[in-house]
DNA sequence: AACAACTCCAACCGCGAAGTC
DNA sequence: TGACTTCGCGGTTGGAGTTGT
């Protein structure tokens, strides 16, 4: 048996809602509250599918919609959210009063995709890492930088020299042009700690109630990664982005791939990256990666954790990770497929 | 002025999750 | 427990409006 259609298609109207129809079911919600939509159609005496009637109502006419154009501050939390949540419209919505899942993935679609894929070299599927990037790049899968999408934003002299002194990449897809740094910062001793908390305390904050999820505002985004750089003086990295997710002391960073190189050829410290318990809720957002510069408390836990995941790009880590756990690459690998998948 | 190409967005569709019986 | 219903989400489409030639 197939699935029963939402409602009784025949006879029903389809298209654009005219004013009437826009009235009656304002009229009808109004009277008596939102829900039960597959028999307000028939109620509220409309030809229109349940599922066509709340979709109106939600996108078009609630009260509590903000009409009017995308403003920058809210583009600019769209690309920061995007980039966080990826295509997860109504979460993302969730965090723009007045404004509908719909709206933001159309205006995601019309501007801000062509925006962020108007970057040379693109369009190709190759991406040349920018020599001076006022729009960053932005690969298909990967993460784009908050920081870095700020529109006012250029880099700095600094950046530019570092990126200029890269060797030249190429990007295939799916790639990553960002690696996730996560460190505690409670626990690390770096006498700019106070003055980076500062900078981070500038930030405006709000909560996601749904998942109690603290969501860093837009704000000094370049101060903060000024302090980054000059904490990693070692590693001669450009520090990207202070990501959006600051949880107790916990903060993430994202650094670039050149970073993360540089990490991992130094062959000092740590190069364990990634690390999770299977049985925890978690996301790629919470990833964490160690190095010799940052070093957490829970890095020194790292023998202690159960299940830990890492990274394929580190040939090793499947092999030496599936022996301390007693199982196979091939198991290990399917864990984190199954996982990905679910 | 006419046509084509493009943009934008409201609306549709199918699917999966959650709820109900 | 399973069948069925309802709801909500994200991908896609259609067409009105705009811009370019």
């Amino acid at each position: 048996m197939g699935r029963a259609p939402c409602c009784e298609k025949v006879g029903l109207k389809k298209g654009r809602w005219t004013a009437e129809e826009d009235e009656t079911l304002a009229k009808y919600i109004q009277t008596n509250g939102e829900g039960s939509w597959r028999s307000l159609p028939k109620n509220a005496g409309l030809l229109r599918c349940g599922k066509s009637c709340r979709l109106r109502w939600i996108n078009y006419l609630r009260a509590d919609l903000k009409r009017g154009n995308i403003s920058a501050e809210e583009e600019n939390t769209i690309v920061k959210l995007h980039a966080s949540f990826g295509n997860r419209w109504s979460l993302i919505a969730s965090h723009l009063p007045g404004r509908t899942d719909n709206e933001i993935k159309n205006y995601w679609n019309s501007h801000l995709s062509r925006k962020i894929y108007s970057f040379p070299g693109a369009s190709a599927g190759i991406m040349d890492t920018p020599k001076v990037a006022s729009i960053p790049p932005k690969l298909k899968g990967g993460r784009t930088s908050r920081w870095a999408m700020n529109k006012n934003k250029t880099y700095t002299q600094n950046v530019n020299d570092a990126i200029n002194q890269r060797p030249k990449q190429t990007f295939t897809q799916p790639n990553s042009d960002f690696t996730v740094l996560d460190a505690d910062v409670a626990d690390v001793n770096e006498p700019r700690i106070e003055e980076l908390e500062a900078e981070v305390n500038k930030c405006d904050r709000s909560v996601d109630e749904s998942n109690d999820e603290d969501i860093l505002g837009l704000c000094q985004m370049e101060g903060i990664s000024d302090i980054l750089e000059s904490w990693l003086p070692e590693t001669t990295c450009v520090v990207w982005d202070l990501s959006e997710e600051i949880d107790n002391n916990d903060m993430v960073v994202r650094v670039s791939d050149a970073c993360r190189d540089k990490m991992a050829s130094s062959g000092e410290g740590y190069s364990c990256s990634s690390s999770m318990a299977l049985d925890q809720h978690w996301d790629w957002e919470s990833v964490i990666e160690f190095n010799n510069v940052v070093e957490s408390e829970a890095c020194n836990n790292w023998e202690q954790q159960e299940k830990p995941l890492t990274w394929p790009w580190e040939d090793d880590a499947w092999e030496s990770q599936s022996k301390n756990l007693g199982e196979t690459d091939t198991q290990m690998q399917n864990d984190m497929v199954d996982w990905f998948l679910s």
